[in-house]
RNA sequence: GCAGGGAUGGCGAAAUGGCAAACGCAGCUGGUUUAGAACCAGUACUCUGAGAGUUCGAAUCUCUCUCCCUGUACCA
C-alpha cells in the first residue's frame, strides 16, 4: 500500500475541521498555554514558502503542548486594514472590503492545506466592525485617562478634573504638554467649558495636537518618510512640503521608562530588546538655562555633559527654534533668514544624507554663561535638530566632535578644559579618562563627580537641574486614509467629543472615491452620511449638521465626525487579548477569560515589527494594566523571531559579444550579463530545461546556447524571495507534489528557526523519502489492506534504546526550539528501526506520537492503522522517556595523545579512573604511540575520554 | 560612526570544553527496474575566516584582525 499523502492529508484536514479538534476551552481545570503567531496582512499575492515558517514552528510547539496535557490556545486571524487594498480600490473602484475578503479566502485555503492546528472558531479580522468596535473602545479609554507621575500609572480623567476643581493644577504631577499653564482651583472653575476641554487635552493619553507632516499637494495626501525620495514623492515625483496639521497623538512618552524597564522581565531576543532600547533612547544629563544678554529671554538646553560647561564657547540653536526670530540682531537678520529658508527647503532625507557639510549662521545675540557670566555667541546650525531635547545645545568644541568641527569652520575659540589632553586635532570625548581643568570649582574632578557638582551648583543658581531625556516621541495616530478604523469622535465647536461606548462600533461610511477631497480633506470627507446625531445617537447624513457653535445660531445636536482613520498598528495592539474571548459583544473580553488565559506564553513572528507593533502593543498593554483590564503588564512572556527564507535565484549568462547564452562553467573572461530565469526551469543539478525556457519568455525563443557536457548549467544567487527575481516558490505547488507533511518537515529541516536561510526545492526529496520510509516501517507493502503484521511482538532492548533516545532528543529539541535537529533524529530513528525490522506496537505507537507535531497527517493515519479508530492522535499523552533503556555497560573510549585522538578501545563503564588508566597503559597501541617514553600525565574523564600527555 | 548577529565539505547544516562534519541535498560506483521515474546497496571530498592566548584537551572560552548580514544614526 502506497503512501498516498494527498488523500491522507485531505482526509485528516476534513476530520479536524468537522470535529473541531483544536478548539480551545475557556472553562477547564487544565493548565493553559497560549501560542500565538503574528497575524498576517492578507495581501493579493498570497503566501510563498517563506511565510509559513513561523507558523509551522508555533504549530509544532502548540501540538506538543497538547500532547503534554495543556489546554492550548492557538488562534489565527487577519490584520486586514491596510494600504495595498486601498490603493487597489483607488485604481479600480473596487471596495477594499471585497478585495480583502477575497484575499482572506486565498490565505485561508493556503493555510488549511498545510495542516495547522489553529482554533478557527476564534478568528479575528481587524477590519470587521465587531472587532474594531473594541479598537474604538480602547481609544475612548485612552482619551479618558491621564498619567499620574506620583502613582506612576494612568488614571481616570475624572480624578484629574476633581483635583483641578478643588486644588488647581499646581500640585498635579502629570505627563502633559510643555505649554500647560498653571491655574488655581478658582481659576479652573471660572474657565469656560471649552477652555477646560482645551486644558484637559494637554493631559489626555490621546490628544489632538498640531504636528508637522509631509504633505504632497499634487497627490493630495500625507506621505510617510519612506514614501519620499530626494525630497519628492516616490510616486510621480511631486514636491513635498512640511505642513502643520492637527492630528491625534498617543502619549506613549508617558510610558518611556516603564517600556524600558519591562524589557528586563520578558524573554525576548536581545537584538529586539536592543532596538527598542535605542528607539526609546534614554539619556541622562542636565537641563541648563542660558540667559540671553540684554533680554528677558532664556534658552534651556539639554546636555549629557554638564561637567564640560566651562568649555562652552558658543550656543547653537536649530534653525526652526522658536526664539531665532526674536533674538536675531538687525545686522544679522538677512543672513539668518536666508539660512533658515535654505534649511526649510531641504528635505529630512537631504539633511540626513549630507552630514559632512558644515553650515550655520550667527544670530548676533549673546547668551550669558551661568557661572563665568561671560558672553557666549548664539549661532544657528542644522546639525542641531528641533525635535530632540530642547532644540538647542551648549556647544563645547573641546568635548564634542560636531561642536569642534563647527567651531573650526567658523573660527570660534576652542578652550581646553581637560587636564593633559591635546585637542589641536580633534575633540576629546572619553568620559572615563576625563579630568576637568580650567573650570573653577570643577578643577581636578573626574567625569562622574564633576557632573554631580555641576548639577548641584546649577540648582543653587536656579539655572538648571538633572534631567532624563528620551528620544521617543509621542506617536501620531491619525491617517488620511479610507481603509482603517474610524475614530469614535465628533466635533462640537472645534472640540473633540467621544461617542459613548454603547453606540460603538462607528462603521466606516461608504464613499464614492477613495481619494482625498478637492479641498484636501481625507477620503472620509467624501462621505455624505458622516455626521453624529446626539439626539438619536446615530450616524446621519451630513445635511443634518446644524449651525452648531456659530454665535446666536440654534444648535440641533448634529455634528461632523472625524475624517481621519487610525493607523495600521491600532488593530494589532490588543488583538492577542481579544482572541481570549473573541465573540463577546459586551466587553473586549470577559474577566473570566483574561484571568484564565492571562498572557501569551509563546509569540512567534518577524523582527521587522521590533519598534512598531511590538512597542505599541506593549504600550497599550501597560495602559490596560493600569486601568485594571488586564493582569499582566507585559503581554508576551517569550518571543521568537523566525529568520527569513530567502530565494535561490537562477541566472543565465549572455555573452555581450554575440548574444549567445554561455553555460556557467564556460564564462572565463568573457564579458557576460547575468539574466534571471524562473527557478522552476532548473533541476537539482543546476541544469536548465532549455525547451521550457524558450516557452517561458519569447525573448529566449531564438537564443543560441553554449553547453558544457551537453547541459546548460545556471548560476545561483541567494536573494530575497521576490517576483522580480523569478525565485518565488509557492507552497501550493510543494503541497501538491510532496504533501503538507513534507513541506512542514522540510521548512524545519532547513536550519535553525531564528536564522535566515535559502530555500532550495531540490532538497525536499530527502524529507519526502523519510516519510515514505516511515510509512513503510508501519505498513506492510504486500498486504492489500495495509494491515500491520506482527504488531504484538515484544520490543527488543535494541528497539527500546532507539525509541528512548529519540524521545529524549525530540523533547529537548522542542523545548529549545531546535526543530531542525529533531527532523534528523527522526531520520536516524526510522533508519535504525528499519534495519532492526521492528514491527512492535510498543515502539511504533510512541513513535507516531513523537512525529505527530511535525507531520500530523501521516501520524493520524498511522495511529488509525494501529487500531485507534475515529480518535485523533493530537491529544494522546507524549511518550515518557525512560533512562533505563539507554543504560550501557561499556563505552568505546577515544584514546588521545597530547589532545590528538589516535585510536579507540572498549572499556566497562564500571571501571574507576585508576583501572581505566591501567587498562589503557597496558594496551599495545599505547606502547606503540609512546615508543618507550613515560607519559608526564594521564587525564581520565570517565565516560568520555582518555588523554595521555608526554 | 554606533549597536546586534555571524563565518564549519560543492550546498543546507550538526557538534557550546572531550572521536569535527551527525542528518539531508548534490557528486561518484554498483544493482533491481522503468515509457518517464523510482527504489536498494556502497562511497569520496573537506579539517572549523586569519592570528595569538587560556587548557591535559578549543569549532566551542578570552583578545586582536579580516570579511559578511541586520538594525540605526548630526540624539547634544
Amino acid at each position: 500500500m502506497q503512501y498516498n499523502f494527498n488523500e491522507i492529508e485531505a482526509k485528516w484536514q476534513k476530520y479536524w475541521a468537522e470535529n473541531q479538534t483544536f478548539k480551545a476551552e475557556n472553562n477547564t481545570d487544565k493548565e493553559k498555554f497560549y501560542v500565538l503567531d503574528m497575524f498576517p496582512y492578507p495581501s493579493g499575492a498570497g503566501l510563498h514558502v517563506g511565510h509559513p515558517l513561523g507558523y509551522i514552528a508555533s504549530d509544532i510547539y502548540a501540538r506538543y503542548k497538547r500532547h503534554k496535557g495543556f489546554n492550548v490556545l492557538h488562534p489565527q486571524g487577519y490584520d486586514s486594514f491596510g494600504l495595498p487594498a486601498e490603493q487597489y480600490a483607488i485604481q479600480t473602484g473596487q471596495h477594499p472590503a471585497i478585495t480583502t475578503a477575497e484575499n482572506i479566502k486565498t490565505y485561508r485555503r493556503q493555510l488549511d492545506q498545510i495542516g495547522f492546528s489553529f482554533d478557527w472558531s476564534r478568528e479575528v479580522r481587524t477590519s470587521d466592525p465587531k472587532y474594531y468596535k473594541w479598537t474604538q473602545w480602547i481609544f475612548i479609554q485612552l482619551f479618558n485617562s491621564w498619567y499620574n507621575k506620583d502613582a506612576d500609572k494612568a488614571e481616570d480623567i475624572e480624578t484629574l478634573i476633581s483635583e483641578f476643581s478643588s486644588n488647581g493644577n499646581i500640585q498635579v504631577n502629570a505627563v502633559c504638554d510643555e505649554d500647560t499653564p498653571e491655574f488655581t482651583a478658582s481659576e479652573w472653575n471660572a474657565f469656560s467649558s471649552k477652555e477646560q476641554q482645551k486644558i484637559l487635552l494637554k493631559y489626555r493619553l490621546t490628544y489632538l495636537a498640531d504636528t508637522e507632516v509631509n504633505w504632497c499637494p499634487a497627490l493630495g495626501t500625507v506621505l510617510a518618510n519612506d514614501e519620499i525620495v530626494n525630497g519628492v514623492s516616490e510616486r510621480g515625483g511631486h514636491p513635498v512640503i512640511r505642513k502643520k496639521m492637527t492630528q491625534w497623538s498617543m502619549r506613549i512618552t508617558a510610558y518611556a521608562q516603564r517600556l524600558l524597564d519591562g524589557l528586563d522581565t520578558i524573554d525576548w531576543p536581545q537584538p529586539l530588546k536592543d532596538s527598542q532600547t535605542n528607539w526609546i533612547g534614554r539619556s541622562q544629563g542636565a537641563e541648563v538655562e542660558f540667559r540671553i544678554q540684554n533680554s528677558e529671554l532664556g534658552i534651556p538646553v539639554f546636555t549629557t555633559r554638564p561637567d564640560t560647561i566651562f568649555g562652552a564657547s558658543f550656543m547653537t540653536l536649530a534653525p526652526e527654534h522658536e526664539l531665532v526670530g526674536q533674538i536675531t540682531t538687525p545686522e544679522q537678520k538677512a543672513e539668518v533668514e536666508a539660512y533658515v529658508a535654505a534649511t526649510a527647503k531641504r528635505s529630512e532625507r537631504d539633511r540626513m544624507a549630507d552630514v559632512k557639510t558644515i553650515s550655520g549662521a550667527f544670530t548676533g545675540a549673546y547668551a550669558e554663561h551661568p557661572f563665568t557670566k561671560q558672553p557666549i555667541p548664539i549661532w544657528i546650525g542644522d546639525y542641531v535638530l528641533a525635535g530632540y531635547g530642547t532644540g538647542a545645545v551648549m556647544s563645547v568644541p573641546c568635548g564634542d566632535q560636531r561642536d569642534y568641527d563647527f567651531a573650526k569652520h567658523f573660527d570660534i575659540s576652542i578652550p581646553n578644559i581637560f587636564e593633559g589632553v591635546d585637542i589641536s586635532e580633534e575633540a576629546f570625548a572619553d568620559k572615563e579618562k576625563t579630568i576637568i581643568a580650567n573650570s573653577d570649582f570643577l578643577n581636578g574632578l573626574p567625569y562622574k563627580k564633576a557632573v554631580k557638582t555641576a548639577i548641584y551648583e546649577l540648582e543653587k543658581l536656579g539655572q538648571g537641574k538633572g534631567k532624563v531625556n528620551y528620544r521617543l516621541r509621542d506617536a501620531v495616530f491619525s491617517r488620511q486614509r479610507y481603509w482603517g478604523e474610524p475614530f469614535p469622535v465628533y466635533y462640537v465647536d472645534g472640540m473633540p467629543q467621544m461617542i459613548a461606548s454603547e453606540h460603538l462600533p462607528i462603521e466606516l461610511p461608504e464613499v464614492e472615491k477613495y481619494l482625498p477631497t478637492e479641498t484636501g480633506e481625507p477620503p472620509l470627507g467624501n462621505a455624505t452620511v458622516w455626521a453624529w446625531d446626539t439626539q438619536k445617537d446615530a450616524v446621519v447624513s451630513n445635511e443634518n449638521i446644524g449651525l452648531s457653535g456659530a454665535e446666536g445660531q440654534e444648535d440641533n445636536g448634529v455634528y461632523p465626525l472625524e475624517l481621519n482613520t487610525m493607523p495600521g498598528w491600532a488593530g494589532s495592539s490588543q488583538y492577542f487579548n481579544r482572541y481570549m474571548d473573541p465573540h463577546n459583544d459586551d466587553a473586549i473580553f470577559s474577566k473570566e477569560a483574561i484571568d484564565y488565559w492571562q498572557d501569551v506564553d509563546l509569540y512567534i513572528g518577524g523582527s521587522e515589527h521590533a519598534t512598531g507593533h511590538l512597542l505599541y502593543a506593549r504600550f497599550w498593554q501597560k495602559f490596560m494594566f493600569d486601568r485594571g483590564y488586564v493582569s499582566k503588564e507585559e503581554f508576551a512572556k517569550k518571543l521568537i523571531n523566525q529568520g527569513m527564507i530567502t530565494g535561490t535565484s537562477a541566472l543565465v549568462y549572455r555573452n555581450e559579444e554575440n548574444g549567445q547564452l554561455i553555460s556557467k562553467g564556460l564564462i572565463g573572461n568573457l564579458n557576460v550579463t547575468p539574466l534571471h530565469v524562473d527557478v522552476s526551469l532548473v533541476n537539482s543539478s543546476n541544469e536548465l530545461d532549455i525547451e521550457e525556457l524558450k516557452k517561458w519568455q519569447p525573448d529566449f525563443a531564438d537564443a543560441a546556447f553554449v553547453l558544457e557536457e551537453g547541459n546548460y548549467i545556471v548560476g545561483r544567487e541567494v536573494e530575497k524571495m521576490s517576483k522580480r527575481w523569478y525565485n518565488v516558490v509557492n507552497p501550493d505547488d510543494i503541497v501538491t507534489e510532496y504533501g503538507a507533511d513534507s513541506l512542514r518537515l522540510y521548512e524545519m529541516f532547513l536550519g535553525p528557526l531564528e536564522q535566515s536561510k535559502p530555500w532550495n526545492t531540490a532538497g525536499i526529496t530527502g524529507v519526502h523519502s523519510f516519510l515514505k520510509k516511515l510509512w513503510k516501517l508501519y505498513i506492510s507493502q504486500s498486504g492489500a489492506d495495509g494491515s500491520l503484521s506482527g504488531a504484538e511482538v515484544e520490543p527488543s532492548p535494541e528497539n527500546l534504546k532507539t525509541l528512548h533516545k529519540t524521545i529524549k532528543k525530540v523533547e529537548e529539541d522542542i523545548e529549545n526550539f531546535s526543530f531542525n535537529t529533531s527532523v534528523s533524529t527522526f531520520m536516524i530513528c526510522v533508519n535504525e528501526l528499519t534495519a532492526q525490522k521492528c514491527k512492535s506496537r510498543a515502539i511504533l505507537e510512541p513513535l507516531a506520537i513523537l512525529v505527530s507535531p511535525y507531520a500530523p497527517h501521516i501520524a493520524e493515519e498511522l495511529w488509525e492503522k494501529l487500531g485507534h479508530d475515529n480518535t485523533s492522535i493530537s491529544k494522546v499523552a507524549f511518550p515518557v522517556f525512560d533512562e533505563r533503556h539507554l543504560a550501557e555497560s561499556s563505552k568505546e573510549y577515544p584514546i588521545s595523545f597530547n589532545g590528538k585522538m589516535k585510536f579507540t578501545m572498549p572499556l566497562s563503564l564500571d571501571l574507576s579512573k585508576e583501572e581505566i588508566e591501567t587498562a589503557v597503559m597496558a594496551h599495545e597501541k599505547t606502547q606503540q604511540q609512546l615508543q618507550g617514553r613515560t607519559p608526564k600525565k594521564v587525564i581520565v574523564v570517565p565516560g568520555k575520554i582518555v588523554n595521555i600527555v608526554g
